[in-house]
DNA sequence: TATTGTTATACTCTATAACTATA
DNA sequence: TATAGTTATAGAGTATAACAATA
């Protein structure tokens, strides 16, 4: 039986991650592995903040649309609204959000952002969009710009 | 306070996938809702054959490169070593690797893609190769190869 | 002493079911 | 009767530590 190859010989690596050439040109597996550096670039750029890359998302998505209910939230973000629970506990808890009642509906929360959720929300993005130069380094200002708009469609279906 | 937003009018929805307007431009946002879409796609190709897109992975690798041992196919795949050992006893439960002792390390493992696995591996492209040109209908033949160039650049570092 | 494969264990992430308070 | 939030629980998925066999 054959011994096992080289594996240098055969992948092509970078900055610890490889790319088996038989997987090269799968639009999924070059998608998966750009998920994992993007996610761990995004949750080191923001441990100074002791921020997640989630709480920073739920951060936006309150400054920017205003309040909301947990629910709402939770299906902005496509994640369940279990979920959410403890995602606000520790949002909450860093007090840069605000669980009140809607008045309209008393079930319901009207979540908002804190003035200090609003200054961390100010740093993350700075922290993020420095990161994400130095992530998009390897293209040029134009590339960048086509890979969010051919991913943008991708999702989106057309 | 205010009442939740109309969330239809800040998001682009389509196929189930929503895009907060906040987060659009992020490009570690759009790659986390294309690896979501991706990766269901994908094991939704594959379900036909009761094969998950890991193990279309290792068969991939282990026909493309030959025999090996786990430790090495782990590394290729970013996985764990002790993470390998429930996959390859799942494969070798459906006779599509062998499990024999590389005679020049026998402690090591010198796995092989049967014949039956070749054919499963051979039907499993097919899947999602239609799979992967129904997900990129929305982008001409040249975008779709402009966008694996810029992901594989992305990983890379350049 | 180090390494391969294995097991036990734990930790993260997430979802389902059932509860409460409101509607 | 239905919905928002909560809790308990369970299921993936993955990693750490420790062990046996081999180097």
């Amino acid at each position: 039986m054959s011994v096992p190859p080289d594996t240098a010989a055969s992948e092509v690596k970078q900055e610890g991650v490889a790319i088996p050439e038989q997987l090269a040109d799968r639009i999924g597996f070059l998608v998966a592995k750009s998920h994992a550096v993007c996610h761990a670039m995004a949750n080191e750029a923001l441990s100074p903040l002791d921020l997640h890359i989630k709480e920073y998302a739920v951060l936006n998505v309150l400054h920017g649309m205003g309040a909301m209910s947990q629910q709402a939230l939770g299906e902005t973000l496509g994640v369940d609204r279990t979920t959410m629970v403890a995602v606000m506990d520790a949002l909450e808890r860093k007090r840069l959000v605000e669980r009140s009642r809607n008045p309209v509906d008393r079930r319901a929360y009207a979540l908002a952002i804190t003035d200090d959720g609003v200054d961390v929300l100010r740093r993350a993005r700075r922290l993020l969009t420095a990161a994400e130069r130095k992530l998009l380094a390897p293209l040029s200002s134009a590339e960048a710009d086509q890979l969010r708009d051919l991913l943008r469609r991708l999702i989106l279906g057309r």
